[in-house]
RNA sequence: GCCGCUGUGGCUCAGGGGUAGAGCAAUUCACUCGUAAUGAAUAGGUCGUGAGUUCAAUUCUCACCAGCGGCUCCA
């Protein structure tokens, strides 16, 4: 059996999760069966059942599947007429079945696997017997909205994950933990990064001086890299009355997310206020500030610009989804001729700051669409919507880009590349998305004279670059455990003088580093030298730096790297033109 | 917002209806030290917050707050 091939995993998991909903329905009969699919890493299946499964509870239901696996139940499929199949699963009692087969397409072959005396709709397909399925462990159980949407009744969901043999589940179980201390949220706290205080609230992190300092270092570097590549900074207000938000869409399709300051029932008397969640009707006040000429586009303005989103309780992780963070924000605005270049040079200028920053290899991309059915939660006709989807397929289709298509994922304004990346746990959010707009220059009446003299509206790109910069620390934390390059480290070195009399030398040479812009601190501890190797290899120091009578001596520096230990004594100006070269051409 | 788990000194955790312990960290002292933890002493907690039950609550119940895993939503 080949479990690298992706198919035969699904099926794999597929059945695996059939395993344990029969187990389920031996041990509790009155349960009703939503929807059970192998997902990325094993599977799932959602009951309708009174209350949440226990830790126990789940024990005995992974002991009941191990009796199904023994028995070697063959998986049987059948096929029956609409009515036939509604007519079993009414039998069964088996609402969401019901549903499930009232939703299929008429001409829809409609087929069941069965195994012993459990029968589940199904489209298969599934290994031969329940006996192929090996080690198997029930993960963890939650609530899920059934068919996902939260007007739906919440099911309680099952993970699991299955394997061909024992050794392979202790593997992954091993990885996981491991993946778990690498985890930002724990780590980032352990480091010094950032923390959360009960005062202040949820989603809202306390950027501390480490964590501050390499997003410095990454807002620096980007605002430097923009400026070459053309762009404009702006400083735009963080909040702005409720007439700015009307005319954008944002107070009737994102109020919900924004905080809003005053009351709008009483608009009429009392200014209303709210933070903003976006930049875009910022920069495009700027934009309306004078008129403009064809000869001045395209306008590429940036910002390194906070925001506010109210997001609910249940949503905010670590520094992953917060309620104010900094992003690398920008608008291009630009002709019809100039969409083509202008939106593919964002995107490769976000592709260019993943390299840099080492996550290019992590992401995947995906092209998000409008849903047509639900045209209540954007702005503009169909027609501008088709317009500025098929021009960005164009676009992306010519770059020979590998992305996936995902419905309803669009802004409320228009279509969206993201890229997306996955943290530790698997999960996978949008780093940085570049989108294209027709229809917001016009509710904003921005417009530039053409060659003929026309007032024409011009096309906008809403893009970042490197995306969130809060997110993108929660993603490098993860990536390099904690252990940031040198060109991003908070601290790049630390001098470790063996005994107290070497202090003042440990100074100097920590002073002549700073000279040359390294950051560089002294461990000034009257402790033992292997305490502070380990406690700066514990701090994820890149280079420790010790210094003892035979370096005064000398005048040389004993460097230990965190990658490759001991390195022996080098002289000083070695040293810093090692740290220089390392940190100026950001090697990663 | 919804389903569930968790909350004990700065950190990791033990305990449990009769007002609390350990290790690390911190402070002080001694040692002046060569590549992942020197030793000793001292100090530090109204057990997340607020109600309720009880003679008595950190322990039981409820609500709220915060952290975690999902769902929904999303950068």
């Amino acid at each position: 059996m080949d479990f690298n091939d992706a198919d035969l995993r699904s099926r794999y998991w597929h059945t695996t999760s059939h395993i344990m909903a029969h187990a389920v329905k031996r041990l509790y009969p009155e349960t009703r069966l939503g929807i059970g699919p192998s997902i990325d890493q094993g599977f799932y299946y959602d009951f309708d059942h009174e209350t949440t499964f226990s830790p126990d509870e789940l024990k005995n239901i992974e002991q009941e599947m191990k009796k199904i696996i023994r028995e070697k139940l063959p998986l049987e499929r059948f096929e029956l007429p609409r009515q036939e199949a509604l007519d079993l699963m009414e039998e069964k009692g088996e609402i969401y079945k019901i549903e499930l087969i009232h939703d299929l397409p008429e001409d829809e072959v409609i087929s069941f696997y069965r195994q012993g005396d459990f029968v589940d709709l199904c489209s298969g397909p599934h290994l031969e017997h329940t006996g192929q399925v090996k080690a198997v462990k029930l993960t963890q159980a939650a609530g899920a909205y059934w068919r996902g949407s939260e007007k739906n009744k919440m099911l309680q969901r099952i993970y699991g994950i299955s394997f061909p043999d024992r050794q392979m589940l202790i593997d992954y179980i091993q990885q996981q933990a491991e993946a778990r201390k690498r985890d930002h949220n724990k780590l980032g706290r352990e480091l010094g990064f950032f923390t959360t205080t009960d005062y202040i609230g949820q989603g809202l992190p306390i950027m501390l001086p480490k964590g501050a300092k390499v997003l410095q270092i990454l807002e620096r570097f980007v605002e430097d890299e923009e400026e070459k590549r053309g762009y404009q900074l702006t400083k735009t207000p963080f909040l702005a009355k409720s007439d700015l938000y009307k005319i954008s869409g944002h107070w009737q399709h994102y109020q919900d997310g924004m905080f809003v300051m005053g009351d709008p029932e009483k608009e009429a008397e009392e200014e209303v206020l709210a933070l903003r969640p976006m930049t875009c009707p910022f920069q495009f006040q700027a934009y309306l500030q004078k008129t403009r000429s064809y000869r001045d586009l395209p306008i590429r303005y940036s910002e390194t610009s906070t925001l506010f989103r109210n997001e609910s309780s249940g949503e905010m992780h670590g520094l992953i989804r917060v309620r104010q963070f900094t992003i690398s924000e920008g608008h291009i605005i630009c002709t019809p001729e100039h969409l083509d270049k202008e939106f593919s040079d964002s995107l490769e200028l976000a592709r260019f700051m993943l390299k840099t920053i080492g996550l290019y290899e992590d992401v995947s991309y995906r092209f998000s669409l409008w849903d047509p059915k639900d045209t209540d939660k954007y702005i503009g006709s169909a027609a501008q919507w088709d317009a500025a989807q098929s021009a960005m397929r164009r676009i992306l289709d010519h770059m020979d880009l590998d992305y996936t298509v995902a419905d309803g994922e669009a802004a409320f304004y228009g279509p969206k590349l993201d890229i997306q990346i996955r943290n530790v746990f698997g999960k996978e959010d949008t780093l940085i998305t570049v989108q294209i707009d027709f229809q917001l220059a016009e509710r904003f009446g921005m417009t530039y004279t053409d060659k003929e003299g026309h007032k024409q509206h011009p096309f906008i790109i809403h893009r970042t670059s490197i995306g969130c910069y809060e997110r993108t620390l929660a993603l490098l934390i993860e990536k390099y455990a904690g252990a940031l390059p040198l060109w991003m480290a908070p601290e790049q070195a630390r001098v470790l003088p063996i005994s107290e009399k070497h202090i003042t030398q440990a100074e100097q040479l920590a002073e002549k580093l700073r000279q040359h812009g390294l950051r560089v601190t002294v461990d000034q501890r009257d402790e033992k030298v292997g305490k502070k190797i380990r406690e700066a290899q514990m701090d994820k120091l890149q280079y420790m730096l010790i210094l003892g009578d035979q370096e005064v001596e000398a005048g040389t520096v004993s460097v230990r790297s965190r990658k490759e230990g001991d390195m022996g004594v080098m002289p000083v100006g070695d040293l810093i033109n090692r740290l220089l070269r390392e940190s100026n051409e950001r090697v990663n």
